[in-house]
DNA sequence: AGAGGACGTTCTAGTTTTGACATGTCTACA
DNA sequence: TGTAGACATGTCAAAACTAGAACGTCCTCT
């Protein structure tokens, strides 16, 4: 449901093709909101059917690029103020943290440092993405930064967590 | 893909009917692993067809008792110990973070005010939970008290972030 | 006795997501 | 000149998920 304002959103920064769309989701939404290319230009056709956004210029290689039309952008802004954010998630992850009884207290113990080493992992490449922000020429919005804040803050936590969590199990 | 994984985790601790695990997962399990009922008894229809569990009993009303059966142990333990959890999460809160450039400044700090108090909520729901597990004679397992400290650090950690946000949209 | 509510399952119709296949163009460089 | 690799889009089948209708049974309380 909100891939389509996941593209919205990027064409109100400017007009793009849906290879360059799908380079955004890779790169920056690529934690966020994941993407398939297929999910992507179907995504795309149906938009512009229905009028949210339009091809604003043809290139070569049949190249389309669009741009956002009005009732995109109000359509954008209705679901950035109006609709109300989801609140569960599903993680397998922590599926299987119910479950653990069904493994070795040793299984339970590694697969939670598993966890840990992966989350670490995962912030180690976030900290690497915020120096080259800070340093860089390219500007992410300030926005953008909030974001990856939290993908910090989120991986400190499930680090933290997991070791505390091995630890309890002894 | 995990809803088969999540059944297979709840039979591994005792025969139950659908019902039954419908309620467990709209209860322990619905912030991590939501599904409705009818994906539900579907799923069971495919895991007897395929033998991972069986009708072990049938009760009034057209209950059916499901058991788990070895295959669907080893099943699970595969699923446990060698299948890498999936890391990334689509967040539609976050993806409306990105685009907060295009409603006000107004906006946007509302935006993040209200998700700190949605998790500020969220994290006083999962606090009682904690108490009623506590104290209660119902005990719930040693990995389920993991998930629920999983659940209470997460949203501190949401609540400090959105209030470290707004400060920086000034 | 009757009614409401919990118990219990099945089915349908739609959308979203995944993963793969298919197809073709342009550019750089060996 | 040829070819590898980036550029660029389209289509399809299958699986997963959502939402709700439909149906019938058993128990408890008035």
């Amino acid at each position: 449901m909100s891939l389509r304002h996941g593209l919205l959103g990027l064409l109100a920064e400017g007009p793009a093709s849906g290879y360059d769309l799908l380079k955004s989701f890779e790169l920056s939404l690529a934690n966020v909101w994941p993407a398939t290319q297929s999910q992507l230009y179907t995504e795309l056709n149906k938009l512009a059917g229905s009028g949210l956004i339009e091809v604003v210029a043809e290139g070569a290689r049949g190249r389309k690029e669009y741009g956002i039309t009005e009732s995109g952008l109000a359509e954008l802004r209705h679901w950035m103020t109006e609709v109300p954010p989801q609140q569960v998630h599903r993680s397998d992850m922590l599926l299987r943290v119910f479950f653990l009884s069904q493994i070795t207290g040793e299984g339970a113990r590694s697969y939670l440092r598993h966890l840990g080493e992966v989350a670490a992992k995962g912030l180690e490449e976030l900290e690497s993405m915020r120096e080259f922000v800070d340093s860089g020429t390219e500007n992410l919005s300030v926005y953008g930064r909030l974001a990856l804040e939290y993908g910090l803050r989120l991986h400190r936590t499930q680090v933290e967590w997991a070791q505390w969590a091995e630890e309890q199990i002894r």
